[in-house]
DNA sequence: CCTTTAATCGTGAACGTTCACGGAGCGCGA
DNA sequence: TCGCGCTCCGTGAACGTTCACGATTAAAGG
């Protein structure tokens, strides 16, 4: 009816306007304990009229969860993150959970007061995007068996979900796609050689290389930054050999990037002088000129099993596993 | 020491082990209130001995502030608001704030529902971009003077702030720029025409062309949706008329994206036939060929101040007014 | 020596909710 | 009539912290 009070509703507002303990109306309102029907949907009619909005830090402190869980991306401007952000917020609101988003900048210190202010938010689980570097302070910061679930590199622990793409296969089928049009001579450039994800990239890429009995020249790879100027400048050291490659793989977007501003600067052309398959898809593959072939990860998806899965974690159903995801190579029309 | 309990180390626990009582070590933590140098370091020490850590939500209740802030955005995996995203969590990390996201995939229905759950978790107050659509709810699902600041788009009403670009000027320096390249004949694609943002720079495109004395056909300019599909199918209506505009400009990256695929689709180039100035920055914006020119907007920032408008609202010491942020035309080098 | 004041610390209550009970009222069979 | 069980609802406590005091001690002032 109305609202005049300053101070919000509470659950002993509601039950002084219907003549009831407060223990009745919270039974009305999560329709939970043994009410009757009528009281039932009487209190939730005043609750409606005056307004009532649960107080959702005093439930969690009550019951001990808070039903809400930490996001930790290393980049949250990086296309592939915000995907898997959008597929964590999808399945966490779509099962009743709030998530706290935290951004390290791909800085293990940020991400390590990420984490501890998380924590002392008591959210349920935490969702990480492991920055490079050592992560041993999640055993001593966390509680042994806080749930977590790391996205995209792993955490070095059994304890520790992952979730992950199927990066050794993404690159096989890369280079199978550039073998089948042609070419031998394939180069490759990826992020920082300490990260996971360069690593298994680089390997799915040397296999598949091998398995076809193509050759692998030292210095047609490279290791870079995961920023595309460290990329650009790992790339221009390849391009620049009279016997460079005529195709490149990458392991991300960023580095895609880099690796074009690299053939830019040198004048060549993409798809012309040198073919490019790239990890992570965007918007723009199609519309350059020619349009390039990606390799897409399932990014929703990541963030969704990893929302499975930490609930799992939490509500004791399922446990700690490594799962991978197919990766999808999408070929310009 | 050890933190061999299941259960979590409280202030009282502190105590016992430190031998005072629970409310000199809260001081101790909190550096607050009058408490000997001396006992704080101790207490201090035996708190992190034990790991205590505190827990906000115990915190946020008694206090009746949260620390916490809402970020509800229309569509996180477009890059203009992860950036957003990312100004607001850096921000707000920096002032001792958390965010908790929530994403609304332009859907009306799901804002409203996202701000409840947001104002159910106490959050102290609300960032918000709004979906298309009646906002009249906020009115009456949030305490009247419930701090909100709205980026992008603003809320039609004075009790909210709002964070916004200089979207005409931004549309006019465009205008300008193609003029300054000789382009006499120019067409303008937006999102959809209820938008704010489609609607100013809609103007700022207008009154810019009379300011310069060019024609401006009504069949020049077209308003779509927010996506690449719609914008798409806008601007081949456009550039299939035998007298179509020399350059066009566009109100977003998705949009430019939809008429790079129309100018495609067409077998039209970019640059060549047909110029282009978008709206929104992009990485890919430099290696498109021929590279194209943006009006980038301030995405940081746009984060940034209306995080500290939104703090200076929650604590008095600022108030709710519409702050515009100027835009930068990026001209390929 | 008594009183005042400042510094330091402790105590009870409260925030809004859930948890674990306990108790009233009713119907039903022996 | 008594007792039993079921349904429904209420009461007191607790979650971990801060708030508003009050209590204690020692130094300072007369």
């Amino acid at each position: 009816m109305q609202k005049s009070l300053r101070r919000p509703v509470t659950l002993k507002d509601v039950a002084a306007a219907a003549g009831v303990s407060y223990q009745t109306v919270s039974r009305a309102i999560n329709g939970f304990g043994e009410i009757n029907a009528e009281t039932s949907q009487r209190v939730l009619k005043i609750a409606a009229e005056l307004g009532y909005r649960p107080n959702r830090l005093a439930n969690s402190l009550r019951s001990a969860q808070s039903k809400a869980l930490g996001l930790v991306v290393s980049d949250i401007e990086n296309l592939f993150f915000a995907e898997v952000a959008a597929g964590v917020e999808a399945e966490a609101t779509e099962r009743g959970y709030s998530v706290l988003l935290a951004n390290t900048s791909e800085d293990i210190h940020r991400e390590r007061t990420a984490i501890l202010n998380l924590f002392e938010s008591r959210v349920d689980g935490l969702i990480v995007a492991p920055a490079e570097g050592d992560h041993d302070f999640l055993k001593t910061d966390l509680p042994e068996t806080f749930p977590v679930v790391a996205i995209n590199r792993s955490l070095s622990s059994p304890l520790y979900g992952a979730v992950l793409s199927e990066n050794r296969k993404g690159a096989g089928a890369a280079v199978e796609y550039l073998v089948a049009r042609g070419h031998t001579k394939i180069g490759a450039v990826v992020g920082s050689p300490n990260l996971m994800t360069s690593q298994e990239r680089l390997e799915g890429f040397r296999s598949a290389m091998e398995r076809l009995g193509l050759p692998i020249q030292r210095h047609w790879t490279a290791a870079g930054t995961i920023y595309p100027k460290g990329a650009c400048e790992a790339a221009i050291e390849i391009l620049q050999r009279s016997d460079r490659p005529t195709a490149i793989i990458t392991s991300s977007q960023r580095i895609t990037q880099g690796v074009l501003m690299a053939l830019r600067h040198l004048g060549l052309r993409h798809g012309v002088d040198v073919e490019l398959v790239g990890f992570d898809d965007f918007p723009w593959a199609a519309l350059l000129d020619p349009p390039v072939a990606v390799i897409a990860q399932d990014t929703h998806n990541i963030g969704r099993k990893a929302v499975a899965m930490l609930l799992g974690m939490i509500n004791g159903t399922g446990e700690a596993e490594m799962i991978r995801l197919p990766t999808r190579l999408v070929v310009p029309s």
